[in-house]
DNA sequence: CGGCATCCTGGTGGATACTG
DNA sequence: CAGTATCCACCAGGATGCCG
């Protein structure tokens, strides 16, 4: 499937659909540690990824797992053990995940100076509108 | 940046910045119909992606512009002309995105699939407890 | 045409407490 | 340890109406 087809409306839904999924934060933080590190446990995982709380990891895993990208495997044991890992499918998202991460990594910092060049100009055209009102008014 | 960097505390802040903006369905259909288009107008990407209020659009081109992702170039006509294009910045997102864009085409079927077969079970097991609670009650 | 301002509602997700 | 359950606050985002 190359890039020329995603003007059809078919990809458009599939695209809305995956997005709907591996868009949300938490998901790609999971992808992306369960890729780094192979298998890993539910606490591993929570200690991981900053700021995630535990209801979350939980419905992210479950989601993550409903959609064929994660193994969680349990073991019987006391005190319980569960642990989690990548499918073949979920390996598969690694790689544009990862070119994602590091489009992030080498463009944030572009990023966040657009903002600032942007914030700093909208603050002083607010400034120069005030200036207006204030002649406007005599 | 290699994947290999990922793991540091750094990248997941310059991640977690970059999937609250691309991580937005809509940011992504914008990002996607300019880049294939280069150049269109208000309505015109209204029209194109299917389902986004005026409101969404109005926020999220805000937000690119903001980012430094797109251009927003005003025509002072009656009626008003706006067009806008990606910028340097914003087309070296189209690698990633398009990446992500081939993933979805080519495994939303399986995702589909695993979900079917995630509930299938998930509605047997809930109808196996059903059982067990009718026998415990006798 | 291309917005912005306002209102309003449903869902997202955090905090907390409890359980096998 | 690895959840589930409940409550609740917040805000994302749709609907509507007006404007330059």
């Amino acid at each position: 499937m190359s890039l020329t087809d995603t003007s059809k409306s078919t990809n458009c839904l599939a695209m809305s659909d995956v997005l709907n999924r591996i868009g949300d934060k938490w998901s790609v933080m999971v992808v992306g540690m369960l890729g780094r590190n192979g298998t890993l446990r539910f606490n591993e995982l929570k200690r991981m990824i900053n700021g995630v709380s535990q209801r979350m990891l939980t419905l992210t895993l479950r989601n993550l797992e409903r959609d064929g990208l994660v193994n969680r495997t349990i073991y019987p044991e006391v005190p319980p053990r569960v642990e989690y890992s990548l499918t073949e499918l979920g390996k598969t998202l690694q790689g544009p995940i990862s070119a994602l991460w590091d489009w992030s990594a080498e463009n944030h910092q572009s990023i966040v100076e657009a903002r600032a060049t942007y914030d700093a100009r909208e603050t002083a055209v607010a400034a120069e509108n005030h200036q207006r009102i204030a002649y406007a008014r005599g």
